[in-house]
DNA sequence: ACCATATATACTTTAAATCATATATATGGA
DNA sequence: TCCATATATATGATTTAAAGTATATATGGT
């Protein structure tokens, strides 16, 4: 992971957004992000294929919904400044997470097999 | 200072260089700069003029020559990034360390008033 | 006052990123 | 099998960022 490439993706305010909620959230489906973010569908998933193209998120599906959560293999640094941002930066999501937890139907977990 | 106005910061590649190099180095001038990225003198003066609009680099002028520092200033969190970044990342700029090593004439420092 | 060096800025062109729209794929249920 | 929901991707248009070249400003020395 060179670091270019990690600020690159940190340098856009769809993807950056979506990073932190998601590390605030353990794991988000696309359609919590579409809601939390306000955005459209295709915006949301293709910042995220981004995401996990170059690492910095994993999926898993579920049914019909797929899960984006941190990529628990990322070096070290990379975690850090994740973790300092969100520390240091709540009030910059604090508007996205308002309108997730507004949110009916939010999909429901199942237990994976290791959680 | 907005996360997102931050990391568009570092997500360029002379800027990246240029904020480690001088973290690493505490102050360094343009023309050193220009030596260890083997870039054009526009290309840097632009870019640490971006850094400085952007808070976060200082200036001060010593004679013909222009040092640039990281601003003191900062928050501690974008503080933390910059050195956690240069720290786990130091083969990143181990080129630009050397050309800078190689280069004669580099200018004096004069003891500013505080140091 | 003149010239050399160091740095900054302006202007134009080029390249890169992002977006909206349309469409494709995958899953689950009737 | 057919349809609804969730997600992914392709395409073309637009916006944004970066680069090169030329020029301007500041300092120091003769």
């Amino acid at each position: 992971m060179s670091p270019i490439q990690f600020y690159k993706c940190l340098s856009d305010e769809t993807r950056l957004r979506c990073l932190l909620l998601i590390l605030s959230q353990q794991e988000l489906c696309v359609c919590e992000l579409m809601q939390a973010l306000n955005e459209s569908q295709p915006k949301i998933s293709r910042h995220l294929a981004q995401l996990r193209n170059c690492e910095l998120l994993t999926d898993r599906r579920l049914g019909q919904w797929v899960f984006y959560s941190i990529n628990q293999a990322l070096p070290e640094w990379t975690k850090n400044v994740l973790s300092e941002t969100l520390k240091c930066n709540s009030e910059f999501i604090s508007d996205n997470l308002k309108r997730l937890d507004e949110m009916g139907d939010r999909p429901e977990r199942t237990r994976s097999c290791c959680a």
